[in-house]
Formats: C-alpha cells, sequence, structure tokens
DNA sequence: TAATTTATGGCAGCCACTGACAGATGACAA
DNA sequence: TTGTCATCTGTCAGTGGCTGCCATAAATTA
C-alpha cells in the first residue's frame, strides 16, 4: 500500500474537511443559507480552491452518494452473468449498503449526514435525482452488454428504470422518520424489493422468461414504427 | 366567457411571448447559452418582469409540461372508482394526450418544442423530471383516497411511482428520433404500457387482487419495524 | 540544488435572481 | 370625463454561484 504521494494525501484531506465543513453547516443552517465563502473559509482555503475541488455548491453534498452510484457499478459488473437483470440489480444494492454497513464511524457519520440533508433539502434531492438518472444510463449500457442486447433496446432500459424507482421509493419511504441507522434502511430495502418481485411476473425482465404467453413482439426495442 | 379584462389578456399574451421567445432562442442556441435579459429583450420586457412572470430560467421551459401534470391530475380525479389504480392512471395519461392533439396548432407546436427541448437539454430534463416526482405526491394522494387507504401506505407510493417511470421511459425512449407527431408519440406510450401491464401481475395494484399467494404483510405500510 | 509540474490565492467579471422605490397603466366609481 | 385606487412595469443596487487569468508557493523529479 503505503503513501500515494504527500501531495494525493493532502488534497484528499482537504477534500474530506470541505466535505465535513459544508455538511455541518448545511445542516445547522440550511443549504441556501450557507454560501460556499463560508465553507471554505471554515476549511481555511479560498472560495476558488472550493471550487477545484468540487463544481458546484451542490456537488459538495452529493459526493458521497455519488460515490455510491460508482460502487453499485462496480458490484455489478461483477454479478455471474446467468443471474436475471433485476435480481443482479438488488444483489449489487446490497452489495453497497453492506459495504457501508462495514465502514469506518466516520464514513457512516457522514453518510448518514448526506442522506438527511439529501432527503430534507428540496434543491439537493433534485440534484441528487439529476445524477441518479445520468447514472441510469451506465447502468442500461451495463444491464444491456450483460444480456447482449443492444443499449437502445427497450428492455434494458424499462429494467433499469424500474429498479431505480425501487430504490427510490425504499429511501423515500424510510425518510420522515429519519434514516437513523443502516440496519433499517436494509431492512426496509429488503421490504421493497420483496413487494417489487411479489409485483411483477417471474421472468419479465428477461425476454426469453416467462413461458407462455408474453409477447415480444415490440420488445426489440425502437425499430421501425416511428420511423418515417 | 368573454374577456376576463385587458389586463389579464395582456398578461396573458406576455407570457405566451416570453414562453415562445424563450423556446425559440433555447432551440437556437442553446439552454445554457441563451441569458434572460436576451429572451426579456426578444419580448421587449425587462429582465426584471420577466422574473416576475417566472421564478426562474428553468420555469419558462417547463411551465407548459406543468401544465400537462395539472391536467393528468384533474383527468385522474374523474376517472370511476371501480377502475384499479394502474388502469385510471393510464386513461388519464391518455387523456392528457388527447387534449393536446385536440389543441391549437400554436398550441402542439409549442408543446412539441418544449418536449424537444427537455429531451436534448440535461439540466431541463432533470428538472422536468423533478417536477414530476414532486407532483407524485399528489397522485399518491388522489390514488390512497380513491382505495380508501392511508396516503402514507407503501402500495399506493409504489403504484404512482412505477406508472411515473413507465410514463418517463415513453418519453425517454421517443426521443431520439424527435417527437415529431403527437400520433406517434401516443402509440409508443400504448406500447410502453403494454410492456407494464406483460410485466405485471394481475391484480398487483390492489390489495385484494390477485387471487391466491400474494402475501400482504407489510403492504400496510410504513407502521411497525423501523421505530425505536 | 535546479528544473518542472501542480496546487493555491487573488482579482475581475458574467449571470441568475431579489428587494425597494418610482412611474405608468388599466379598473372602477362619481 | 375625471379622479382614485390597485396593479403592472422599469430602474437600480446588491448578493451569491461560478469562471478565466495570472502570479506565487509548494511538492516532485532530475
Amino acid at each position: 500500500m503505503s503513501q500515494p504521494g504527500l501531495r494525493e494525501r493532502k488534497k484528499e484531506r482537504t477534500r474530506l474537511a470541505l466535505i465535513d465543513a459544508a455538511l455541518d453547516l448545511f445542516l445547522a443552517q440550511g443549504y441556501e443559507a450557507t454560501t460556499v465563502d463560508q465553507i471554505a473559509a471554515a476549511v481555511e482555503v479560498s472560495p476558488r480552491t472550493f471550487f477545484r475541488y468540487f463544481a458546484t455548491k451542490e456537488d459538495v453534498a452529493l459526493s458521497l452518494p455519488v460515490d455510491g452510484q460508482e460502487v453499485m457499478l462496480r458490484e455489478l459488473a461483477g454479478r455471474p452473468a446467468d443471474e436475471p437483470p433485476f435480481v443482479a440489480l438488488g444483489h449489487a444494492m446490497r452489495a453497497v449498503v453492506a459495504e457501508l454497513q462495514n465502514g469506518d464511524q466516520t464514513e457512516t457519520g457522514r453518510f448518514l449526514k448526506a442522506r438527511e440533508l439529501v432527503e430534507s433539502t428540496p434543491a439537493l434531492f433534485a440534484g441528487s435525482v439529476r445524477r441518479m438518472m445520468e447514472n441510469e444510463q451506465r447502468l442500461v449500457t451495463e444491464i444491456a452488454r450483460r444480456e447482449g442486447r443492444s443499449p437502445a433496446d427497450l428492455l434494458p432500459l424499462f429494467v433499469v428504470s424500474l429498479f431505480t424507482t425501487v430504490a427510490r421509493v425504499g429511501f423515500e419511504s424510510c425518510h420522515p422518520r429519519a434514516v437513523e441507522d443502516l440496519p433499517a434502511f436494509a431492512e426496509r430495502l429488503e421490504q421493497i424489493l420483496a413487494l417489487a418481485e411479489r409485483s411483477l411476473r417471474p421472468g419479465w425482465d428477461r425476454v426469453q422468461g416467462s413461458p407462455g404467453g408474453v409477447s415480444d413482439q415490440f420488445i426489440e426495442g425502437s425499430s421501425g414504427q416511428v420511423a418515417t
């Protein structure tokens, strides 16, 4: 292992300091009421430097959830190829939660602060959704690859969108009584995944699944009928 | 009927002029490259006045889709009570599209411009989805009312979220080859609704539905297990 | 130690957005 | 018609997010 160089370590330290200062200020006095100058001042860094670490004020609050998405994508890529798409997505999600639970206490603390903030601040919630959707395309690509289909096909998009929705409902239905601990959230996630499973026909997420009666006529995706 | 007063008419005229000017400028030179001052100048109105009509620059682009959501909600309220939730949502959506098709050509033109813009501009797309999700709670309340359940229950939230997702996938899967006309879009919507129906178990969106085997243990919503 | 790369700070400036005040304009009644 | 009133509009000054530019300081490499 060893050091990745002094420079790198210092950068990582400032980055975390900025995140911590920002989260605390946001929680204490509100997101919009907090200025970038205040965050920078708290870390004793120029405002200009803040924007060298985070492109926007939003970013500093959302960088942790975004990291989670990266993990999710990696985990998905590692799932066995014979798993149906929706199942693989579920396991990848579980792995993300598990990784969080194994983490340092300061790490999970940061994460919970960030979530609390995102759920209670409309502007941040909006940003979170936006990133989720930008990430969705990457998940679609990965699912399409696994299934040997084109990323333009309708089915992968449908599967991923539906999964994203399920995850979102999981978060949302947790919030009012604050996500105080990870285990409770993990349990909630299982519930909502179970609800989804109960609601969906077996094999719905694969073309050749569901023996008997499922017509595949336009699962082929964006072919034909709309073109001029 | 008659005139709602000269003042009102003038306001509505300015509002539409701002929307038209904004849409054209956005399409011509891009959303972020266009400044509020330019829009205001095109309508010969002060920038300050622009912000009296629209709270944000985003709003001027999204006001039309937002109007659509209002219509959707009204239509949903008018659906017969014995329709299953997902079916009712589908019909309400169809009604919205139908109303658009019956509209004036300048109206549909505006709408198509707005959609084109939203689909091709990440910032606007995100904003659009955000509004959709903010609106979701109202749909959830209405569905819960229809079904005689609490708006805090998990099932109405799940049903609405899933429907919203389906609608979104419909829009998204349309875009690359531009939504040149409403009929094509309407057809696409039917396809995606059909795909959803094929993927879901009959009666999934109602508690007492699906005779045989569906356990309802935590459909009761947010009770119990998370509280301390 | 010298040379090179890279992080930082300061400054000037753009743009979205807001509050406050003053002038213009439509609504309404005498 | 005229005067009063409510409301709409423009101007101005200001805040805060965000960026490009250039000089300096620090870390890395030779």
